[in-house]
RNA sequence: GCUCCCGUAGUCUAGUCCGGUCAAGGAUUCGGGGCCUUCGACCCCGUAACGCGGGUUCGAAUCCCGCCGGGAGCACCA
């Protein structure tokens, strides 16, 4: 029996069931519901929860750090724990400096994000609480003072190599700790290197570098210390003076896991679990976080809300939600998997959002001139619903013809056909369309609505200019209706067939043109 | 090269730890239809996936082995 029905086509199978057991042996799957948001973080007691969010400020924050803001977030709220902003301003290097207005800045992005820390740290304040860890980890044996240059020492890393200095015994260790200290090595002399074991296979874990001297100027604490920790070694020392329950970060740190780990067993102290996820791409956004820098500081970049540079502000100046940025973040989850996704799974989150509450306008982008022979008298001017589903939201008086601005690429399609200009009248094109700029006549037909092709217009009499910002940070010239002159400052609108935009925030009511920043379709 | 991580539809994701209820769920995209005077929204329908090869088992997306593919780390940056 078994042998006969293996090897029937499911459509088959499912016939004879129907015979033996009729539809109540079919009953209809149960609808599986979407999965739990983020897992339970281990041991995780509400209201025990810390928490720590570890910016480097050097910069502002953008779409791929949203991940890092928004799981943070979540978590905090889910155990009403503590979220500690720690900004990580150790002195960094020549490439990667710490820079005073950053701080502001970040403070600002995380406002705009809806996280507000419950305090915020600098790594700086605490880099003389981190050398007495410095000092117990030597005196276990487990660090000793290399003076190879930096080349040396990473090509003896490579090949599993010890320096002659490894031999030192931890008395001897401590002299030179204090000779670093004491300013008796230039930056680059001498660092403090830890001892793991040159023959681990995972060549980045060999003997990796605790402390460097540095004498770079840093801008809260200027020339303080001139001996700094690395990001290893201030967070195995911070997570536990901070007591920090569960780290939480990007996978690109998870050999720093394994250093936390290594110096916390050393020591005998207990430190808190880590949790990781993978990097988070958008496709459209190649962002390179140097190259904003630098368009930024260069001034080709519209500062750091220019729509290139993907910063959390310039979503917001685009318009999307952070609420929406949250919600897309979230829906990843916490794999492992690095991702590419695309920004219309981000357009079509925030979409939602703003459908319902978004009052539409018309807007024409490079626009001709056209002026319809036989336009009835009595439409010059016309009302239109500020929203088609929603009369609530209101009605506009606009300016209708008989001259009105089409955009060209418009008329091009339709060049020859009759057309219906929406929501009012339907036109005749005529074959030959001019260059935007130009002007042409079309020819009224007749007013009930009918199934043609809709075009949007603007009336001329009436219509201002709009400059719109362009996700690739080109500006687009065209028209909108006479309304839009009473736009207000980060107002979104929906320039119907074109898509939502938003208002610049710096726009007062009678600026010509209305600067608008478009957000997506 | 070495180490670690990851491979479910076009793109993400749930399920994998604890094998059967997965004839694989959701989102987005795409295609079709409906509705509305937007190419938008909403509603309905549809296309479409367990990387490959072995093994264990009555039974594998799930466990084991091998391979292939992708990513990250190997800084005196964070």
């Amino acid at each position: 029996m078994v042998a006969e029905l293996e090897g029937l086509p499911v459509g088959e199978l499912a016939d004879r069931l129907d015979r033996l057991g009729g539809p109540e042996a079919r009953a209809p799957r149960p609808k599986r519901a979407e999965g739990p948001e983020l897992p339970e973080l281990p041991g995780a007691e509400p209201g025990k929860v810390v928490l720590r969010l570890a910016p480097f400020p050097s910069g502002g924050l953008h779409i791929g750090n949203g991940r890092m803001l928004f799981v943070n977030q979540q978590y905090r709220e889910r155990y009403r724990g503590r979220l500690l902003l720690v900004f990580d301003d150790t002195v960094g290097s020549e490439e990667k400096r710490v820079e005073t207005e950053f701080f502001e800045m970040i403070l600002g992005d995380l406002d705009l994000a809806g996280v507000r820390p419950d305090a915020v740290l600098y790594k700086s304040d605490r880099i003389s609480s981190h050398y007495p860890w410095a000092r117990r980890v030597i005196e276990k044996g487990g660090a000793y003072v290399c003076r190879c240059p930096a080349e040396l020492l990473r090509e003896n890393r490579l090949h599993g190599l010890a320096c002659p200095e490894r031999a030192q015994v931890p008395g001897e260790t401590l002299v030179e700790w204090e000779k670093m200290l004491d300013g008796s090595y230039a930056p680059g002399a001498a660092v403090l290197r830890l001892r793991t074991d040159l023959a681990d296979p995972d060549p980045a874990f060999r003997d990796r570098v605790l402390f460097r001297i540095s004498d770079l100027d840093h801008p809260r604490v200027g020339h303080r210390y001139r001996v700094w920790p690395l990001l290893e070694f201030s967070w195995a020392v911070d997570d536990v003076e901070l007591g920090v329950t569960h780290v939480l970060r990007g996978k690109d740190l998870v050999m720093e896991d394994r250093m936390e780990r290594y110096l916390w067993d050393l020591l005998g102290v207990q430190g808190p679990p880590f949790l990781h996820w993978g990097i988070l791409r958008i496709r459209e956004a190649k962002v390179s976080k140097s190259k904003s820098y630098a368009e930024v500081k260069s001034g080709l970049y519209d500062g750091w809300a220019d729509p290139r540079t993907w910063s959390l502000r310039s979503l917001d100046r685009r318009g999307i939600a952070m609420e929406a940025l949250r919600e897309f973040t979230l829906s990843f989850g916490l794999s492992l998997a690095d991702i590419e996704v695309p920004a219309e799974t981000l357009y079509a989150e925030n979409r939602k959002r703003l459908d319902a509450s978004t009052v539409r306008r018309s807007f024409v982008a490079e626009p001709v001139r056209v002026e319809v022979d036989g336009y009835p008298f009595d439409l010059a001017e016309t009302t239109l619903a500020n929203h088609p589903d929603r009369p609530e939201l209101g009605r506009r008086a606009v300016t209708a013809g008989p001259e009105f601005l089409l955009a060209r690429t418009d008329l091009v399609v339709h060049a020859g056909h009759e057309v219906r200009l929406k929501d009012l009248v339907n036109v005749r094109l005529p074959a030959d369309i001019p260059a935007s700029g130009g002007s042409m006549r079309a020819t009224f037909t007749s007013r009930p609505n009918q199934r043609l092709p809709r075009l949007q217009w603007v009336g001329a009499r009436d219509a201002v200019p709009v400059d719109v910002l362009e996700i690739d940070g080109s500006h687009r010239r065209g028209v909108g209706e006479g309304a839009l002159r009473a736009a207000r400052p980060r107002e979104i609108f929906q320039f119907e067939r074109y898509g939502f935009v938003r208002v610049d925030a710096d726009v007062s009511p009678g600026d010509e043109p209305v600067r608008v920043v478009f957000g997506h379709a």
